[in-house]
RNA sequence: GGGCGGGUAGCUCAGUGGUAGAGCGCUGGCCUUACACGCUGGUGGCCGCAGGUUCGAAUCCUGUCCCGCCUACCA
């Protein structure tokens, strides 16, 4: 539309680029999401799960619209209410991006050195980085940019080093010689919770050691074969029979000159698996290591970091992992020592990050000590201090916060908050320091060198709601804002994330991180399929909301690396390419799915309904402006229509305030969507068609004054969900004479607000019966819908007042013409159908409309489907076990509902007698 | 192996002790001047299977079968 459209004019239809564009800018212009650090209304935070700054935007970011929410609603609630932004510096993934970009350039970090390499990553930030801020923008995120943090910007740095240093000064953090998770392909450390095992088709290799001075043997098995350079044992079951003789006996490795015990172990031992004798490689797998432990064994390492094999190895000396395990195999056949091999299912750990295999490694690392912390933030969530929604997670964050491993953070990275370490080369002791260390603190020498190693991401990410406050400073937002209200993520990070940052948090602070966890689940497409960019089915949020032609999306989906099939796919699901459904049609549409489902099935024709329901707002005000505009708004709902429409609202803030506070956006979304469309549109607009139109007076002054108030209050209702398209629109409606600059800013509505009517609902529904029985039976017979049809309702003296008063609206709704209302007994005249609506007899004439066969075919089919509720009802009644044992208002309920069906039945009967009516012309 | 979640209308899912719901789809009739991104009427489900508790169970209990996820050291 043009910007100089009159105040009540708007286009037939919403388009929602030209809306969404124009409000963002001027909602930061009026600062409207900025949080004061010190205020007298109550505090609301949540700090965002900060998204990696390699990254763009994806549908789960947009489900971060959860948040947008709770935000929004707090804020308008009258809450000090702040969303906090930032971004992480995501060690591996950054660092990968821009090693990329250099080989590209056909050199290396190694080449280039960490100084330079460290400022290329920055000045890639500077460039490509934080593009993800711009995209949550498009979605309308009301966070307060002024606190914008990044995990490596100084202040954070500076929280991280107060962190380490304490954490080492209480003996929480140690460096330790240990098997850790070795990424070949990232060269690097990993923790326990980067290594993804799934299960993979392999084998298992069985070959024979031979007894030192004897022919005899023993056999082992192994999915490693490569790994036997380094065994130093076989273990065998104490108790097996098989093997005692041979307890104690050295065996000869076939490769390298080294002799080793056959050991008794009960715990690395299954006697009834395999062969029920175990090769122990203590320094290449982890229970072998504990096993070498127990029994003392020597520990060789036979392989590289970067994944080929030592001068350990003897002969397969050099040669690359894989490689080597072919030849081993193949030496191990030609010495006579195989003994076959079977196909076997195995996990294989894999690096989340390159999907190398991971090796079990010696080395020695950092670690935290994680039970002392763990302990506090256990008990947090057992008393309650933190609620984890939905409650069924509890147990989960139990389970892994019980058996917590010390946690590995040390990172052979560049990119990352290097280690605050320092080496002394004179009395080699370590100096762990705030401020950078160039003399060691134990003997005065200049010669140190930092730890080459960084921290590992979540490490900073755990201090991150307390740290992006100001912390380790005892700051007024600190205080203001810790702890935060609510954490909402998905429940894939509740042990990487959560778990930590309750951890650091109850630990730095003295209180936890935040008073609710909100776990939502994972976007997948709709048939419920992890996206990704091989299956061709990622949806693209900002496709959504701008659209995009078909050929570029198939284009896009090619160069994200999908197959043929899957691009065939594409075409098939997005025929016409995305249209531009706007940001408010996806964040209605993700808010309509139950947020702690584990899967959320986005469907693009969901994102189309959401679409529609904007569209369909967007007419209603268009509607409605006219009538409106200038409205005063301080006069009394009069008619039924007006008291129902705002006891109907009064219900629907009720049940939006309840949905969000149970966790439950569906519910909410229900909600207005029933109240908006079903009744709002469907029936109170009709209603008050009518009286808009007719002459002025106190009905349509009241009428106005009504519809304003309903949208009005329905706009304020929804903007936390859908914030563009109210805005807009809230803007050209009457509001009250206080109202601030934007809807962002006014009262979240409250029950209270508007006139709870009881009665009014009720006979609501009693009109609303009566109307839809006429419509039905009109449309049974294809009445044609300009056709005017003469009707008789009947009815006892409780309800008859009440079809007088409302005789209009009768006649609009239904189109009747003429409309009698009639007192209970009239006759059924004849050519009259017959119908119930609860206690109203409706009587539609047909005569002259319709033919016979018509009419019987509807009387048998009725009459079939009440006789199927008359008989249970019946049958339910004349047991005495119920009317005796039920509570009465059921057994009396059941009582009126069987007079009511027997009622209903008998006005059908009689109906049939139309038939021949029908017939006999 | 352990834990958790799920199996309700063609599809995606709500419902959690008293007459089976929504959206989308399908379908009949309508361009009724807010909206065809619409209006209006309808079709469609022995609520995975078997027991049990109860006057009454999709809903609670037990068992069982499928599906998914997480977790674990079977060489």
């Amino acid at each position: 539309m043009s910007e100089d459209a009159s105040e009540t004019e708007l286009e037939k239809a919403y388009d929602p680029r030209t809306v969404e564009s124009r409000w963002y800018p001027r909602w930061l212009e009026m600062g409207v999401f900025h949080a004061a650090d010190k205020s007298d209304k109550p505090a609301f935070c949540i700090s965002i799960p900060p998204p990696n700054v390699t990254g763009s935007l994806h549908c789960g970011h947009a489900l971060y619209t959860i948040q947008d929410i709770y935000t929004r609603q707090a804020r308008m609630a009258g809450c000090n209410a702040l969303w906090l932004p930032g971004t992480d510096h995501a060690g591996i993934a950054t660092q990968v991006v821009v090693e990329r970009l250099l080989k590209r350039e056909g050199t290396d970090r190694h080449a280039l050195g960490r100084a330079k390499f460290l400022e290329r990553v920055w000045q890639w930030k500077a460039e490509s980085g934080g593009r993800i801020d711009n995209q949550f923008k498009v979605l309308g995120f009301s966070l307060d940019w002024e606190r914008y943090r990044f995990t490596m910007d100084p202040q954070m740095s500076r929280a991280v080093r107060e962190a380490f240093v304490r954490l080492y000064e209480e003996g929480l953090i140690y460096r330790a010689e240990r098997l850790i998770n070795w990424s070949v392909g990232s060269q690097t450390v990993l923790s326990d919770l980067e290594v993804e095992s799934e299960e993979e088709d392999g084998e298992i290799f069985e070959f024979a050691y031979k007894i030192a001075g004897t022919e005899e043997e023993i056999v082992v098995a192994t999915t490693r074969p490569e790994t036997m350079l380094g065994d130093t044992a076989v273990a065998v079951h104490p108790d097996d029979e098989r093997y005692k003789h041979l307890l104690g006996k050295e065996l000869v490795h076939p490769f390298v000159d080294r002799r080793f015990p056959v050991i008794a172990d009960g715990i690395l031992v299954d006697p009834k698996f395999g062969t029920g004798a175990v090769k122990v490689t203590p320094a290449h797998d982890f229970n072998d290591f504990a096993t070498g432990k127990r029994h003392d064994l020597p520990m060789v390492s036979i392989m590289n970091k970067d994944g080929t094999l030592n001068a350990n190895a003897g002969e397969f000396v050099g040669m690359e992992r894989f490689a080597a395990r072919k030849a081993v195999k193949k030496r191990l056949d030609e010495l006579g020592l195989a003994r076959g091999t079977k196909r076997h299912r195995l996990a294989v750990p894999r690096c989340q990050r390159t999907n190398t295999v991971v090796e079990p490694m010696l080395s020695e690392q950092w670690y935290v000590k994680t039970e002392p912390l763990a302990k506090p933030a256990i008990e947090a969530v057992q008393t309650g201090k933190t609620v984890i929604v939905p409650e069924e997670w509890t147990k989960t964050y139990m389970h892994w916060m019980t058996n917590i491993q010390d946690w590995c953070i040390s990172r052979q990275l560049w990119w990352g908050h290097q280690i605050p370490a320092w080496y002394c080369k004179a009395c080699s002791k370590t100096t762990v320091s705030r401020d950078d260390v160039s003399v060691c603190a134990h003997c005065g020498s200049k010669e140190v060198e930092q730890d080459q190693d960084v921290l590992d991401t979540w490490f900073s990410s755990g201090l991150w709601p307390f740290a992006t406050l100001g912390w380790p400073e005892k700051t007024e937002a600190l205080a203001t804002f810790y702890p935060t209200t609510i954490m909402e993520t998905g429940f894939d990070i509740l042990f990487f994330w959560v778990a930590r940052m309750m951890m650091m948090g109850i630990h730095f602070v003295g209180d936890v991180p935040f008073k609710k966890v909100l776990l939502h689940g994972m976007v997948t497409d709709e048939k419920g399929d992890k996206m990704s960019k091989v299956k061709g089915n990622v949806i693209d949020p900002l496709d959504v909301v701008y659209g995009i032609e078909l050929e570029k999306l198939v284009e896009k989906n090619r160069d994200g690396g999908a197959t043929e099939a899957a691009l065939k796919n594409v075409r098939n699901t997005f025929p016409q390419g995305i249209p531009a459904y706007g940001a408010d049609a996806l964040r209605w549409t993700l808010a309509t799915y139950p947020p702690q489902q584990r899967k959320i099935p986005l469907s693009i024709k969901r994102v189309e309904g959401g679409r529609f329901l904007c569209n369909k707002l967007w007419n209603a005000v268009r509607f409605a402006l006219p009538s409106i505009t200038g409205a005063a708004l301080d006069v009394a709902p009069a008619s039924l229509a007006d008291r129902w429409i705002l006891s109907r609202l009064s219900t629907t803030a009720a049940a939006v305030w309840k949905a969000l506070d149970e966790f439950r956006l569906d519910e909410a979304t229900t909600a207005l969507y029933r109240f908006f469309w079903n009744e709002l549109c469907d029936w109170y607009l009709e209603l008050v068609k009518p009286v808009l139109a007719g002459p002025d007076g106190p009905a349509k002054a009241a009428a106005k004054a009504t519809l304003a108030k309903a949208i009005e209050g329905t706009l304020r209702l929804m903007h936390p969900i859908i914030p563009f398209v109210t805005e807009e629109l809230w803007q050209k409606v009457p509001r009250a004479a206080d109202a601030p600059a934007s809807v962002s800013l006014a009262a979240f509505p409250k029950a209270e607000d508007y006139p709870s009517d009881p009665g009014a609902e009720r006979e609501m529904a009693a009109l609303q019966a009566a109307i839809s029985a006429v419509r039905s039976i009109r449309s049974e017979h294809e009445v044609h819908p300009g056709a005017s049809v003469h009707v008789r309702l009947v009815a006892g003296d409780a309800v008859l007042g009440l079809l007088e008063a409302q005789a209009e609206a009768v006649r609009t709704l239904a189109k009747v013409e003429p409309l009698e209302i009639l007192a209970s007994g009239a006759e059924r005249p004849s050519g009259f159908a017959t119908s119930s609506a609860g206690e109203i007899e409706v009587q539609v004439l047909l005569k002259g409309l319709v033919d016979s066969a018509h009419e019987a075919a509807r009387i048998e089919r009725e009459l079939k489907r009440l006789d199927k509720d008359l008989t249970a009802m019946r049958k339910q009644l004349s047991q005495p076990n119920f009317t005796d044992k039920a509570p009465p208002e059921v057994v009396a309920e059941a009582r009126a509902r069987l007079v009511e069906l027997e009622t209903a039945r008998g006005r059908l009967e009689a109906g049939r007698g139309l038939v021949a009516e029908l017939a006999a012309g």
